[in-house]
DNA sequence: TGTATTATATATTGAACGATACAAATATGT
DNA sequence: ACATATTTGTATCGTTCAATATATAATACA
């Protein structure tokens, strides 16, 4: 509508970036355990100036998961749709949950929605929703992908698309689970053979 | 050891009790949505008298999930045990998940390990080692009875017990995890056959 | 150059938190 | 009966929390 520049003194901080380093304070402490003193020490940013501009601790935390959302931030699902090879795409799938999941970033393991946002659920408003809505979006994004297959013929015209998208998904919660005990990436790829095989058995 | 009764005025209140009520506050709201006010509240003890028997809120916390572990609180991990036909307790065992996962019980849904503490790993000392032993344990039960049903002759030799045991396991997890994002009971069962199959595919 | 508008920094707010000090109460051991 | 040991109830501790009041600085518009 209207690109001419706003009233008044301009922020001296990038919103986005801000955003992000919500985001990784979120993810590494979680929503209780990120206090406000660390979310406004990471945005390099002052209390008032936090509330001004995104309204109160919910209010950043749903836009922190707004943003995650909005980059193609899920690298697995971006490595299962990349690949040509059917069978390399789910292995690369699986090993690209494992790397998140024993992720070296500061504290941030593990998807930021699967590992950290779902423990607000239900004690946030509005998680819920957005959660959810992630999840049938993901499971279609898995489907998508065996139904191309399915019409190069690679994979037989009666596979189970659906069954394994949500197969996947599985074994993603599994090995999210797994990491979060304390498995290492060593101990994850063990049978990764096993369950390539399941998701691909015809 | 010594049988004789301790010195001093007697508790007035039930060891036991107080964990299991204890246990269902930190079930329902989480760790650090339990404040003193609630757990004391709902054991029925004042704040000094829950000091000086169980020492402070993390231990507290740790001692209801011993606790947990102690019973034979996983109801599904002993329908799978219990049924004879392995098809019919794969498939009980699922159900038990469902019926856990979307549980009617006062806010308690899921499994108190799967579901509550692990939001807590990382967080509270002592935690990631409880759980990771409860994974192990899990799954060689998981295992063992797969393995049973081999020397039945029901489930071929070559059957993959490890590999089925992990995946009832992922499964687990994914109905735990759509769970709590908003799933009802029936939606979840929707595709229950084909994951049994998958389970039980030679 | 003023005036309106928005962002900043400092300092603080009331509430809730986990944890304790204290003294009264209630048991045992001698 | 008396000393000792433990629990219980009341009242409160210092801290931290999320959120704000206030005043000052920086920009656009007229």
């Amino acid at each position: 509508m209207n690109d001419t520049k706003k009233l008044g003194r301009p922020r001296n901080f990038d919103y986005e970036r801000a955003l992000q380093q919500a985001m990784s304070v979120f993810w590494a402490k979680g929503y209780d355990g990120a206090s406000l003193r660390d979310l406004t020490g990471a945005m390099g940013i002052t209390g008032p100036s936090m509330y001004a501009a995104f309204g109160d601790k919910r209010a950043l935390y749903l836009k922190t998961i707004d943003h995650y959302c909005g980059d193609n931030a899920c690298t697995p699902l971006v490595a299962f749709e990349s690949d040509d090879d059917i069978e390399k795409a789910v292995r690369g799938f699986l090993l690209e949950i494992i790397d998140a999941a024993t992720g070296h970033e500061s504290g941030a393991k593990g998807c930021f929605l699967a590992s950290s946002v779902m423990t607000t659920v239900g004690q946030v408003d509005g998680v819920a929703e957005r959660v959810e809505e992630a999840i049938d979006l993901a499971e279609e994004r898995l489907a998508a992908r065996f139904e191309k297959e399915k019409e190069k013929g690679t994979l037989p015209s009666d596979f189970p698309s659906r069954e394994r998208a949500a197969l996947l998904f599985d074994i993603r919660q599994g090995y999210m689970f797994r990491a979060r005990a304390g498995w290492d990436s060593e101990r994850l790829r063990a049978d990764l053979d096993a369950r390539v095989r399941m998701v691909l058995a015809r």
